[in-house]
DNA sequence: AAAAAAC
């Protein structure tokens, strides 16, 4: 955030009138100038209107509409602990649990001076606590849509009181078919309040959507649409597709990369991916949708803390995420999808940070390429790769199964081996045309007894303490929670 | 052609 001192802006975050509460919170953040979308939008919240907005995660989206909407909470933010003086005034949605997050972290901290109440809610985990957090009661709710609608439907969460709406990336949510899902939401909510819609692009379905849900909204865009970054240095690198992944590890290796995402366009791929990086020496981690929620969590906050150095991901990871300092990212695949392509890369150069985007181009990808240049409307600079001694061992036979085996699943594998204890992790091995095995694809799932048992002898070890801190991942030696532990309802 | 999201 140093860089944005030079910035020459005069502006600061006391010209909107925020209270004081919030200010203090905008400072423990590092935020010292508004970025422009910020300058554009927190008026225009804090004044009540409808708005609409252009604008990448990245940009300060978050707290645009994040301050404001705390604010306008705040002379309604009451101290009781009833749960009926806190109820559900201000909901977002998102397209991604990770997204529904991250953004739940932002609010958390914008309003931790306050008397609000933060929730966050999404599936692929447990509902009880979600539950037992909203019977207490919250004003601000972020969630996706699916388990939201969960919970109406489990009466757990009313949408009644609802004053203020933020649908966050809908474009995207358009794209993954949640429209009936934000029609039933919708429907929910009172006709009179504030709704914020936010898009990547303003298609025919988004103004359909926002001609249908808005009330005269104030357009604000602070960027033209499928622009990119001018601080992202774009590459493209003509590669065979078999040599894809020993272009991924020399692209690592010669630019010193640290950390990077690596972007495949399917999961299985991904898996692979990183299982592969994993045998070279880089740590690596796959994060995609056939992983259970609790292994999409740790591999995002493994990343975050800088103990992975490839997290390869799909298109979930695709947008609005928003990872600090991160130098680059990898195109594995060319999205199919040339509007992806701009999201991807937006996961690097954040903040006024510079950042490498590069991507690989096997010849069978001619055409998705020429859609992004037409799309971002400049041709890009594409560069042969060769790939020096590609870590291939054609001569070795195939490992058999039972010896692989030892290794674990390929989550495990990104804890590294240290050479004594594991015999067989140095052995040679094939890079391509591997059968896809299913032992390393299928996420572990514990089967229910057996947690049953474990869950019994935790309980039994610990009869003191009334809820054993200690998360059922741990105990099953960093295995992730199996999907469906314990009942829902 | 593939990804994401409720159970």
């Amino acid at each position: 955030m140093s860089d944005t001192a030079v910035t020459p802006s005069t502006a600061t975050f006391d010209q909107f009138g925020l209270a004081p509460d919030i200010l203090k919170a905008v400072k423990e953040s590092g935020y010292t100038i508004p970025t422009p979308i910020q300058e554009q939008a927190i008026p225009v919240v804090l004044a009540g209107r409808d708005m609409m907005g252009a604008a990448q995660t990245g940009t300060g989206k978050t707290a645009s509409f994040s301050l404001p909407i705390i604010q306008r909470l705040l002379p309604q933010a009451s101290t009781s602990a009833s749960p009926a003086r806190h109820p559900v005034r201000a909901l977002i949605l998102t397209p991604t649990r990770e997204l529904a997050d991250q953004v739940a972290a932002n609010v958390q901290a914008y309003a931790k001076h306050t008397a609000l109440r933060s929730a966050v809610v999404f599936g692929g985990v447990d509902m009880n606590p979600q539950s037992e957090q909203l019977r207490r009661g919250v004003e601000i709710l972020i969630a996706t849509p699916g388990r939201l609608l969960d919970h109406v439907q489990q009466k757990t969460a009313n949408l009644g009181q609802v004053q203020i709406l933020v649908l966050d990336e809908a474009d995207r949510m358009l794209d993954m078919g949640f429209l009936p899902d934000l029609q039933r939401i919708l429907n929910l909510l009172p006709k009179e309040r504030q709704t914020l819609l936010f898009s990547a692009t303003f298609s025919g379905e988004i103004k359909k959507l926002a001609a249908t849900y808005l009330r005269n909204p104030q357009t604000i865009e602070v960027a033209r649409s499928n622009s990119t970054a001018t601080n992202v240095t774009q590459v493209v690198y003509e590669v065979a597709e078999g040599d894809k992944t020993g272009a991924v590890v020399q692209l690592i290796r010669e630019r010193g990369l640290k950390q990077v995402i690596v972007f495949c366009n399917s999961k299985i791929g991904a898996s692979r991916l990183a299982r592969s990086l994993e045998r070279d020496g880089v740590v690596a981690t796959a994060i995609h949708g056939d992983r259970t929620q609790n292994e999409r969590m740790q591999a995002l906050d493994a990343f975050k803390r800088g103990e992975i150095e490839a997290l390869v991901a799909t298109d979930v990871a695709a947008r609005g995420l928003d990872i600090a300092e991160l130098p680059a990212v990898i195109n594995f695949d060319l999205p199919f999808n040339a509007e992806d392509y701009v999201h991807r890369i937006g996961r690097t150069g954040r903040a006024g940070a510079s950042g490498d985007a590069l991507s690989l181009c096997s010849p069978n990808e001619r055409k998705q390429l020429a859609d992004i240049e037409k799309l971002i409307k400049r041709p890009l600079d594409v560069q042969r790769l060769t790939v020096e001694a590609p870590v291939r061992h054609h001569h070795e036979e195939r490992a058999p199964r039972r010896e692989r085996s030892s290794e674990g699943r390929e989550d495990r594998g990104s804890r590294r081996r240290t050479g004594a204890s594991s015999g067989s992790y140095d052995r040679p091995h094939h890079h391509r045309a591997q059968p896809v095995d299913d032992f390393f694809l299928k996420p572990y799932e514990p089967s229910p007894s057996s947690v049953r048992k474990i869950e019994e002898a935790a309980a039994a070890a610990a009869p003191q303490k009334p809820a054993s801190k200690q998360p059922l991942a741990a105990l099953l030696g960093g295995f992730g929670m199996p999907r469906k532990s314990s009942s829902s309802t």
